[in-house]
DNA sequence: CGGGTGGTTGATACTTATCAATGGCTGTGG
DNA sequence: CCACAGCCATTGATAAGTATCAACCACCCG
């Protein structure tokens, strides 16, 4: 069992000195205000007045607003200076008013049946999507990271039926669709960015279709991690091989059509046969070329 | 053995006179290239905007232009008269210049690797989006009706990952993407439509993710069959409770992840249920309450 | 210290795939 | 017109892959 030479467990933690994600924290009662209302704590300024000091203490995990999608289309500079000042071609126009607001770990951030006239986007922690059937049946339709658009599906229309939820705290920033729409019909360029959104999120669904139809459970498992490592390193956020892993093997299964008990089985088999190591919240590739394999190749 | 009252064969061949043959005419040698990195593929589509008041005039499997989303866009007036009378107010400058084609049963309608710029929309038979491994795993995400965008993904911009297949002799309409597009454009709300359509999209592929990963195979065929006669009954297509039904198994297999030989075994179990009637290329809903039954509850 | 959640593991059951053989059809070529 | 070649559907025997059940442990948090 070789271990990767980073301690996982310290970087989860002390990194930030800010302790919160990790507490399990039962369910606070003011909870259930968020989805119902809009509630609290929100305040709403312009996105940079915010000032998230983020890249000052940068701990590895961390997440630049420098590349998240809402900057991109410029509806929100974010934290950093940098991204400010690149941005300031269009600052006056763009900005639009947003409120921020932290939801704590396996809370709801978006009920099915009440996709409200906000757009959220994530700008710290992980989330989840997913659609739920009576029976409680659960299938995870896509993890959120920071920069991600809570359902860019609904962006110009309200969409139920999706359900999104915290993993870990989640700080996101909420738009509101109608300054949201305004803004993209006056920038039609934007449009376009937006379309080309679209269209990756479709190529994403429709690998999520070949993959739960068509590819065996060691198959999806591995992508999953694949993927989520690429997509982490696109934001800056892995660390070598080593990456943040705040899913419960629940989640895994719910994604990847499985049961937890299976997934245990395989995660167990991926680390002894050395692809992986998994501990205290975070996952390191160690095999790329072996878990690659696993992945592609039936 | 109850038989429907309209022989089905003659459906599929005989109304266009050509007869394009049934050869397979295995992959175009090409197909390797999917898979490698996790590229970009597919799409998805399901475009159907409902259009309740079909005319008259339709033979039962007939699908009249009025409910045709190129029609509800203002693309194309279609074939009928009443159809183009209607249309007209804004006949002049929203009529595109199309070009109608016809593809042989079997064939390839669009190759994944290269979207035209040409988009095709089905005027007349069945055809199939798909994406496919280069071990030949191969998983359907719709089946295409008359009405429907092939592809309503890459509307604005091109995309690839996906292949369209025709099932019966299709016949289709092009158009140009940057006609398209221009026309999008200048008039906003037609975005709106489209933007519903694609919201409609996402939903469908929510749901096929939901199926594949999270319901028995009795449940997803039976969802399958049950999808398609309300899909043909919004456009006029369904004789009661009989619907042309020129799938073969293995598309239902890829369609549902799973094996033509259980497909088999399960479209078997239902008819000894007496739950449906298969034959001669019609397929008629016997008992809908217990079909009901079988696909939405465990 | 106790309770709840999560992960691991083994035994077993069920679902679905695989393999193989058969027969029906359809279109093809002699 | 017939025989043949492919494809398609059906069926049974068997194998593989996952799920289910249950027990246990290890934490974390209160």
């Amino acid at each position: 069992m070789k271990l990767t030479t980073v301690p996982a467990e310290q970087i989860g933690n002390k990194q930030n000195g800010n302790e919160l994600e990790f507490k399990h924290a039962g369910f606070p009662p003011e909870n259930i205000t968020n989805e119902a209302g809009y509630p609290a704590q929100q305040q709403w300024m312009h996105a940079a007045e915010l000032n998230q000091n983020v890249e000052a203490n940068s701990p590895q995990w961390n997440f630049s607003c420098a590349a998240c999608p809402a900057l991109e289309l410029k509806l929100c500079t974010g934290a950093t200076k940098k991204a400010e000042s690149e941005a300031n071609l269009s600052a006056d126009t763009s900005l639009l008013a947003s409120s921020v607001h932290t939801i704590p770990a396996r809370r709801t951030i978006c009920h099915p049946k009440e996709w409200s006239e906000f757009i959220p986007i994530i700008c710290h922690g992980w989330a989840v999507s997913s659609v739920t059937l009576p029976d409680g049946r659960r299938q995870i339709l896509s993890f959120l990271l920071p920069g991600d658009i809570v359902s860019t599906a609904c962006l110009l229309e309200p969409m139920s039926g999706r359900a999104a939820e915290a993993v870990t705290e989640v700080t996101c920033r909420k738009f509101k669709r109608s300054d949201l729409k305004d803004f993209l019909f006056k920038h039609p360029n934007q449009l376009e960015k937006l379309s080309r959104i679209w269209i990756e999120e479709r190529a994403q669904a429709d690998q999520l279709a070949l993959d739960l139809g068509r590819r065996s459970a060691d198959e999806r498992i591995a992508r999953l991690i694949l993927n989520l490592a690429e997509r982490l390193a696109k934001r800056g956020m892995m660390d070598g091989q080593a990456m943040e892993f705040p899913l419960r093997q629940r989640h895994i299964a719910d994604a990847t059509g499985l049961t937890p008990v299976h997934v245990s089985k395989v995660l167990g088999e991926f680390q002894r046969a050395g692809l992986i190591e998994i501990s205290s919240r975070s996952l390191t590739i160690i095999d790329v070329t072996e878990l690659r394999r696993a992945a592609d190749w039936r």
